[in-house]
DNA sequence: TTGTATGCGTTATCAC
DNA sequence: GTGATAACGCATACAA
């Protein structure tokens, strides 16, 4: 390791001929340097290598240009391109996401964010899990300013990004209905998240008010291998629904892929099937998944414009999302 | 904004009435600090709500914690299991990642590790393109750590880590040869990467040494719409291949369900297809691809290890992983 | 416009 | 084991 330390704005003055704060307003947007200054200091920081030391210059300003990207189940296609929508957007708006991931357990969201407040992040954007509100009180103390994507929650302070959920479900029911379909069903996950179960209240409320009962099955994590499990509880019933409301693609695909391949059935002549998210998959030829599409960039841009504006007061507010529907044909009709 | 500043050193030292240097001590693991004062300033920062302030540790210690992972389509599903295995494994080992989304433009990645050298990043951990070495060299006059994933570059310096690519495709070329194979064909993209090319000749070569031609044909990006181009091209030739190796899993299953539903050819009765990666849509049952598995967590904790260990001299280093063929059944025999 | 001086929160060095 | 003090690299109030 040669550890010769990184250059300083100090050496960077030295070679330039000029004083250490001329060098320091160079690089600072919107102080008052004389071109020719500003060059003297341009050409000896190229030669000499120099890069602002944000660690440095974060502590000064008290603002770090940070922003922590909270997020469970990384790999998993909505999550991974929900992150690339908002480390895009972040990045455009002068930001750096740092990526925090958490696992199921309990404190691990909590653990995360005092991780955020070590590196004195400017926000925090959760994706996953709900922190305890004795942390997120502590985050917003300090002036960190917080995002809940898809949590549902309603305290004061963060904001809160949030989808139809309940009146997509309902969408997909009348669809069903309008399809011919009178054995609903609802496959889902054991996970219990806000959006989740929103869609299924949304889906038996919607139900009901046409006049249908659902079956509601959860499974498991909210993956492929959970939507042939709840295929395989749903499709050996005495009555077997004709038509399931998956809570995401990724139960949709298992679900679909179970059905055709383990009980030969025809989607959508047999069963009807939607899902949510509309991930890449649900486009591919082998689904053709209906389903309704996160509107990840808008809620990118709800974020991160939020994030970075100054409004002097981020007080209690609120957003919810419309999810448009992505008509294929694993739904009849249409 | 309330704009209180967050709590400092100096405020938990002056609640539990012991000087700055003795809560440091506290939170500087193998300081030498008596379990009474110890617990006096835990219990005074627990009242406060302090936490270290990593821009300024890492400014004192030369040393941010900071891993920059530099990657572009991050929604990628292999590409979003890897930094899913890199982020676990560095927080394990108390590091956090910096992501920092890069696109196909030219400087793309050079801006992303100037951004990793502002940050004082320990290391950067490159999974997209390849960065000019006058900017690699800062990184590392700096004492900054560099892993190349997948990069296949040969530079003093950084770690590189790489696949048996050749190695696989040679082992393709046999098990298409066993299963009775004579056409053989490789599906690439226009993408020009490293690892995709070292395939791409690899399987080449060994049909060659087998007595047997390849049709190679390579379209646009990487992706599943990519494999259904090509498909298209491969399937309309009068010499219709009756093998195919695809450069990785999305391109294979982009061929795969275009070769079933717009062909209707029976996989692998018809055609044989192999595919590269593992990602978790190949073991799904529309699609059983028989296919190479990234040693995602063998890579990251090669990289990780490496970055973190103190070797005194981080000099050239280069490692080559095993892929492991996993045998599903889109390929007779096996 | 420019330079000087001070402070940001932390750790390391040194006496005690 | 403990407390004072000097850095770390930067931004800024202030004087020039």
């Amino acid at each position: 390791m040669s550890q010769k330390l990184f250059v300083s704005a100090q050496e960077v003055a030295e070679k330039a001929g000029v004083s250490r704060s001329a060098v320091s307003r160079t690089f600072t947007s919107g102080a008052s340097v004389s071109p020719k200054t500003r060059q003297k200091v341009l050409d000896a920081a190229e030669a000499l290598g120099y890069h602002v030391n944000h660690l440095a210059r974060g502590l000064m300003r008290n603002e770090s240009g940070i922003v922590c990207l909270i997020v469970s189940e990384i790999g998993t296609p909505y999550r991974s391109s929900l992150i690339r929508a908002l480390t895009q957007q972040l990045q455009n708006s002068g930001k750096i996401s740092m990526l925090i991931n958490t696992d199921r357990s309990d404190g691990s969201v909590d653990l995360a964010l005092r991780q955020a407040i070590r590196y004195r992040a400017d926000a925090s954007i959760i994706l996953s899990g709900l922190p305890d509100k004795s942390i997120t009180d502590l985050c917003l103390k300090n002036g960190q300013r917080l995002v809940l994507i898809n949590r549902d929650d309603d305290r004061e302070g963060p904001l809160s990004i949030n989808l139809d959920d309940a009146d997509a479900a309902a969408r997909v029911a009348t669809a069903f209905v309008r399809a011919g379909c009178r054995k609903l069903a609802f496959a889902n996950s054991q996970a219990g998240t806000p959006s989740l179960m929103a869609r299924e209240r949304g889906f038996v409320a919607a139900a009901k008010a046409l006049g249908l009962d659902v079956i509601v099955e959860r499974f498991g994590h909210t993956g492929y291998e959970s939507g042939r499990v709840v295929a395989q509880q749903l499709l050996t019933r005495k009555d077997r629904p004709d038509a399931v409301f998956c809570a995401t693609d990724l139960l949709a695909c298992g679900f679909m892929d179970a059905a055709r391949h383990q009980f030969s059935m025809s989607i959508p002549d047999q069963i009807c099937v939607a899902g949510f998210d509309d991930i890449e998959q649900a486009a591919w030829s082998s689904y053709q998944l209906t389903t309704f599409a996160q509107p990840v960039d808008m809620i990118a841009r709800e974020a991160v414009s939020w994030l970075v504006g100054d409004s002097a007061q981020p007080e209690h507010h609120s957003v919810r999302l419309h999810a448009d529907l992505v008509w294929r044909s694993s739904i009849r009709g249409g």
